[in-house]
RNA sequence: GUCCCCAUCGUCUAGAGGCCCAGGACACCGGCUUUUCACGCCGGGUACGCGGGUUCAAAUCCCGCUGGGGACGCCA
């Protein structure tokens, strides 16, 4: 059984480039039938953050990302937190040193940003390596904490097959002595890493491009600890708009960010996908879809930017997909917090699905559609005072007045005939149907733009239409120019 | 500086030697529709970074250059 796995380190919020890589696991495990294993790397005690690991959960699950094992759920091969392991860490490095292919270095910070400084000093222009000071000695002082280093063999390389990249080598001169285990005890992210996936049983190790540098000295603990290596997927990074490594710096790279801002989670899900990974010249994909089609080899190796209006679009997409009843529900939520409105409104099915469905095609986000609707779960609606001042004239308001009076007087509130009638009745007049819809508009949902005048009449009732059209006017009249609504 | 990765329209990408004087999507620009705003529909422009090879044939393979990104911690 294939087992991959996800392992953020808790230090704010699910970014989008953790959530793609995320997603690329947990659709292989899904089309594999496999096992998604949540592991958090919090080993620095400064990185471990109840509220950012919690953060992360919550993205996760309101992407719909289920994890098999990990926090909350357990597991056969915990814990899942790294904090939560340091005795394992630490009897896997010892067995190392018993082994003699690691050893134990007392050499304290001074001294080795003393001999850090000799080295720049020189004017060398290579990089800077630990000396191996202690590589070879064994009398080791008595409590003195020391941290254990690899011994690692410079000549050769080191490589891979890479799932998305291919083969890549790496020459072992760019390697080092490195730590494993600090003074402190704790593991060092390559240790504690290798530690780990070995011990989970994991298979396809998958993480941004920014890790391919610490797959050499991960492939050497392997092969020190006499284990064969997963493999690897490196996926490439998502950059900003203006071509630089994503960061908070940038607007909106937090998943909850979308969530809150009215985006749909297969969305979400499908412009991520979309980032670096294609099936062919298809654009939207449904989460059963991409686990069906996702595939390694249709990964793409070059880093690819985020654009925020292609990711509206998809969401617009995703959108106009949903079901009545979806939507209705997904509304009410955005909603629900909204102290205005009226629960007895936001609880008609009738009165909220037919707003909903003349908002789908101009909005994109739940926010937005909420925003379109609001006139309907308001007693009355909020109106927008440009709009007032610029279409509700004495003329205009006299015609709503009257244009009340006729939807009153019709033998039936049916749409097909309200239209003719209300043609009829301006053809009588000599008027335009703009000339009645804009005000209208704006009487009825306090907004000049929005759905047609039908539709809003409709999603409103004859009730409270008139009861609009003509308190709007009253409104008007009895309070002056500066439009009392 | 060293090492690694990458390179097709503005952006995301299709393209696994001839089907490509390069296709789709977003964005952009026109137009149609129209009771506002949208949706929708029709049309348009724009790309294989450069230089060498290999081959009958290269966007596709190889080399170099250039450009971009990443990594060089007792961080993850």
């Amino acid at each position: 059984m294939v087992r991959v796995r996800f392992a953020p380190s808790p230090t704010g919020y699910l970014h989008l480039g953790g959530a793609r890589t995320a997603l690329f696991s947990w659709l292989w495990a899904r089309s594999q039938g496999g096992r998604f294993v949540l592991r958090i790397e919090d080993t620095d005690r400064a990185r471990h953050d109840e509220a950012s690991a919690e953060a992360i959960l919550e993205s996760l699950r309101w992407l719909g990302l289920d994890w098999d094992e990990g926090p909350e759920v357990g597991g056969d091969f915990g814990p899942y937190f790294q904090s939560e392991r340091q005795a394992i860490y630490r009897q896997f490095a010892e067995q190392l040193v018993a082994r003699g292919v690691a050893y134990r270095c007392y050499a304290t910070a001074e001294e080795l940003k003393a001999a850090r400084d000799a080295h720049t000093a020189s004017g060398s222009k290579a990089p800077f390596k630990y000396p191996g000071i202690w590589r070879d000695r064994t009398d080791w002082p008595e409590h003195q904490p020391y941290a254990i280093r690899l011994k690692v063999d410079e000549r050769g390389q080191t490589g891979w097959n890479d799932l998305v990249k291919g083969r890549i080598d790496i020459p072992n001169q760019t390697q080092q002595d490195f730590i494993l285990l600090r003074s402190d005890g704790l593991p060092l992210y390559n240790f504690g890493c290798v530690v780990d996936d070995l011990s989970m049983k994991i298979d396809i190790v998958t993480r941004g491009d920014d890790h391919v540098i610490n797959t050499p000295p991960q492939l050497l603990i392997y092969e020190a600890l006499g284990h064969e290596p997963p493999r690897f997927a490196h996926v490439p990074m998502i950059l900003s708009q203006s071509g630089e490594k994503l960061s908070k710096r940038h607007a909106a790279v937090s998943v909850l960010e979308y969530r809150d801002a009215g985006y749909l989670p297969e969305a979400v899900l499908n412009y991520l996908a979309r980032l670096g990974w294609s099936h062919g010249d298809q654009e939207i994909f449904s989460k059963e879809e991409l686990i069906r089609l996702f595939a390694w080899e249709n990964v793409g190796t070059s880093a690819a930017r985020y654009d925020a209006k292609k990711f509206l679009h998809v969401q617009a997409t995703h959108l106009r997909r949903q079901s009545p009843q979806r939507l209705a529900e997904l509304v009410r939520a955005a909603i629900r917090s909204d102290e205005a409105v009226d629960a007895r409104w936001l609880a008609d099915n009738v009165t909220l699905d037919k707003a909903i469905a003349t908002a789908t095609s101009r909005a994109t986000t739940l926010e937005e559609v909420a925003n379109t609707i609001r006139y309907a779960l308001l007693p009355r609606p909020h109106y927008d005072s440009s709009a007032v001042a610029k279409f509700l004239s004495e003329a205009a308001c006299a015609l709503l007045v009257e244009f009340a009076a006729l939807l009153e007087s019709l033998p039936t509130w049916e749409l097909g005939a309200l239209e003719t009638a209300t043609q009829d009745w301006l053809d009588a007049r000599n008027l335009s149907m703009k000339a009645l819809a804009q005000p209208a508009r704006v009487a009825l949902t306090g907004q000049s733009k929005n759905a047609g005048l039908f539709e809003i009449l409709d999603v409103l009732g004859l009730e409270r239409s008139c009861d609009r059209l003509r308190s709007a006017a009253q409104a008007l009249r009895s309070g002056a120019e500066e439009a009392p609504l």
